[in-house]
RNA sequence: GGUCUCAUCGUCUAACGGUUAGGACACCAGGUUUUCAUCCUGGCAAUCCGGGUUCGAUUCCCGGUGAGAUCACCA
């Protein structure tokens, strides 16, 4: 196959919540298309219509598009294969069932749930493995839709086969089935319907969790039963969770992207993070550009074994990537992290004056969430709080009388300065002399008198960004609060 | 329980059969004339166990052990 024929799908199935498992899941096919220059499919499987969740298909939209994965062919934009929902391809389905009915290949499953019920608690009893096919009916009615159809197994022999991840696998005929293909509802089930897709939409490999290398036997039964050459298998290792060694999930609480985004994750983070969770390219390398993913992603490389996700690192990689990005970009991903204070402040122009403020914040946020709660004081001014000044552990061995006195030598300092950086730590410098104190002591009074917050960026570089107007005003404020009682 | 799979620092991982087993996160210590960070330097820390093959095994083979997945009209 030439590498530009490359197809490859993500097919979820839209229960209402992605979390890093899932959509890691989209990652690994999107990167092995594009590295290829191939196609990228989504394909929506919705046959599950108990646990269909209905907006669960735009969030799952949004948060690709955000991570960058754009579909070349799927729901919105369409494709040669269109319908990419599965509940609008029944005909298909039925069609190729029809094959392998008429093959005497698939037949009616006449038991009731109960009955089903009854014959898998008496194998349990007797500490047998379940198999329906032991239970095959002898003259089943002729199936039609409404009625459960099941694969017919003729050969119970050992499968091998090859995963471009788990290497040569193999399983024994107690791997093999009568699975259903189409449910009593008419719809087909994934064991069927994913097969019939990829061979319709020409998909060259088959990617998924690991927890399908069981069902393959099954499923290379199916290939062959309808004369289908099977695509490339390509099994995902788990992501476990951070505190064990099981398969993250939803239930374990963990959180969904989403929840990521909106607390201020970017997706250069999230997609770099997660594509080398399971994956490395062989260098010391750790962050890397989608385009550079891309260019370096191998099928070979991705670990057998699952990984930890460790919460930790991304918050690392996050750092790592909001410090690399330019202000223009930090600002435009920045929408919706302001504090609320930010939206009353009186300036002539609010975008120049948050990039200044992204300028300063840059290298120490962890999140872009950090803005919330570590700019409020660029935007109004803090409330007076004596205690932060006096109670200071580095200030405490100075009177009232004291720091006011301190902080009006810097206003009056500060007032006869020219307002650039440099200029302001000459003045700061100056006054360091003159007072005779230590910097520890001088700067974390002015440092609190203006931002009342318990860190903020370099002192010069804020009052900078502050103005002159508002740093003495607040400068004042504080002598006043600091004197009048 | 049957079947299948996996196994290097606490975590993510690198290492044609030959390396003082490398890097990153986390953690600890120090530095960068305010704080919190960033950044820099250093430190701690690993080949699951037992056999075999080999001059030599993290690497290949076998057996244990441990862990995981799966045995649905869910995907």
């Amino acid at each position: 196959m030439s590498k530009a024929k490359v197809r490859t799908r993500f097919a979820p199935s839209p229960t209402g919540y992605v979390h890093i498992g899932n959509i890691r899941s989209a990652i690994f096919p999107y990167l092995i298309a594009k590295n290829a220059g191939g196609k990228f499919i989504l394909r929506i499987e919705d046959t599950d219509r108990a646990r269909f969740v209905a907006d669960a298909e735009k969030v799952l939209e949004d948060v690709m598009l955000w991570l960058g994965l754009q579909w070349d062919e799927g729901p919105v934009v369409g494709g040669p294969f269109a319908p990419y929902h599965q509940t609008e391809r029944q005909d298909i389905y039925i069609k190729w069932a029809q094959k392998l009915i008429d093959k005497g290949l698939a037949y009616a499953d006449p038991y009731s749930a109960e009955e089903l019920q009854k014959m898998r608690e008496e194998a349990d009893a007797n500490k047998r493995p379940f198999v329906y096919r032991e239970h095959r009916p002898e003259n089943p009615p002729e199936w039609k839709v409404g009625m459960p159809l099941r694969f017919k197994q003729t050969d119970l022999k050992s499968w091998h086969w090859h995963d471009a991840v788990m290497g040569d696998l193999s399983a024994g005929p107690e791997a093999l089935d009568d699975f259903i293909l189409i449910k009593s509802d008419g719809l087909p089930t994934y064991n069927f319907a994913h097969i019939v897709d990829d061979a319709e939409m020409e998909t060259t490999h088959t990617t998924r969790g690991v927890e399908y290398v069981s069902s393959t036997p099954n499923y290379l039964a199916l290939y062959e039963a309808l004369e289908l050459t099977p695509p490339i298998f390509v099994s995902f290792p788990h992501i476990l969770r951070p505190d064990g060694k099981k398969k993250l999930g939803k239930r374990d609480g963990a959180k969904s992207v989403t929840e990521y985004r909106e607390e201020g994750y970017l997706p250069e983070a999230m997609l770099n993070f997660l594509a080398t969770l399971g994956w490395n390219d062989g260098t010391e390398q750790e962050i890397f550009t989608m385009a550079e993913l891309m260019d370096k992603f191998e099928i070979g490389r991705i670990q057998r074994s699952g990984a930890r996700f460790d919460e930790n690192k991304l918050i690392w990689m996050n750092g790592q990537w909001i410090r690399r990005l330019p202000v223009e970009e930090l600002y435009t991903q920045s929408e919706g992290f302001w504090p609320a204070s930010s939206g009353t402040w009186v300036g002539p122009d609010l975008p120049a004056y948050k990039k200044q403020i992204l300028g300063l914040m840059q290298d120490r946020l962890k999140t872009l969430g950090d803005l919330r709660t570590g700019t409020d004081y660029f935007f109004a001014d803090p409330a007076v709080d004596l205690q932060m000044m006096t109670g200071d552990k580095k200030l405490k061995s100075f009177s009232e009388a004291e720091l006011a006195d301190l902080l009006q030598r810097t206003v009056t300092k500060l007032n006869d300065t020219e307002w650039t950086s440099e200029k302001i730590q000459d003045s700061l410098n100056e006054l360091l002399v003159e007072t005779g104190k230590k910097p520890v002591q001088l700067f974390s009074l002015i440092r609190i008198a203006l931002t009342f917050a318990p860190f903020s960026p370099a002192l010069n570089e804020t009052m900078v960004v502050l103005g002159k107007n508002v740093v003495l005003a607040r400068l004042n404020r504080a002598i006043e609060a600091l004197t009048s009682d």
